[in-house]
DNA sequence: ATGAAGATTGCCT
DNA sequence: GGCAATCTTCATG
């Protein structure tokens, strides 16, 4: 059963825990891909320094600025992609949740073969399940997310992209933590990042690593 | 026109 | 733990 839109015409920081436990799934000629979602994390837009819509729309944000319930995708570090659902309709609010990660619970052999690519396939590690969509742009290459796929409506079946709703497990909704996201000084007591308290999938914690900075991270 | 930073990842020592 | 890869966006001259 797809999400309806009504779904995602709330707030990012409402829509992102309700996110844990949906399934994000990618059809192509190659087959299908889906992602249970295992940790989110909410933008607020406009009032959101750290958001790309906090100085307003752009001609890569635009999308951010539509309807909800449409993806946004965007490319970075030259050579990522990450993607957001876009929530809160309204005209200037552009708020979002980015795809931290998730686990695969369809076309497991296509995701590991998308994300194996490489200049060194040979004598190369198997990547193990719990990697396949551990991390923003790793979920993107397991499902073959592009910026092809930027403004994809996710609540239509006839859609390539989209967003069902998961099996409803109320044992693991049990286990949502949350925590504050980091180098943002504004709403600072607004827990704006959600996952599954000890769910491997979850994107490892990198000390070193911008973003993190060192503070609320994932176990 | 030019430069710096970025919602990251993987490989190096 | 450190850094390169690689390119888009935004700020400044």
């Amino acid at each position: 059963m797809l999400i309806p839109r009504d779904f995602f015409a709330r707030p990012s920081v409402e829509v992102a825990p309700d996110l844990l436990g949906c399934v994000l799934e990618h059809e192509t000629a190659d087959g299908l891909v889906a992602v249970e979602l295992t940790e989110v994390e909410a933008y607020a837009g406009r009032s959101d320094p750290a958001s790309h819509a906090y100085r307003g729309k752009t001609r890569r944000n635009a999308v951010m600025f539509g309807p909800p319930g449409h993806a946004y995708v965007y490319f970075t570090y030259g050579m990522h992609f990450c993607v957001n659902m876009v929530c809160l309709g309204e005209q200037g609010s552009a708020s979002a949740v980015l795809l931290r990660a998730g686990a695969i619970i369809a076309g497991e052999d296509l995701a590991r073969a998308r994300r194996t690519r490489g200049p060194v396939s040979e004598g190369r590690a198997r990547i193990s399940s719990r990697d396949l969509a551990r991390g923003p742009a790793r979920l993107c290459q397991a499902l073959d997310i592009d910026r092809s796929l930027d403004g994809a409506d996710v609540c239509v079946a006839s859609s390539p992209l989209r967003v069902r709703a998961g099996a409803g497990n109320p044992a693991r909704s049990a286990k949502i933590v949350s925590g504050p996201r980091v180098g943002v000084s504004s709403a600072a007591e607004i827990p704006w990042r959600f996952w599954y308290d000890g769910d491997p999938t979850v994107s490892l914690y990198r000390p070193g690593a911008r973003g993190y900075g060192g503070r609320a991270a994932p176990p």
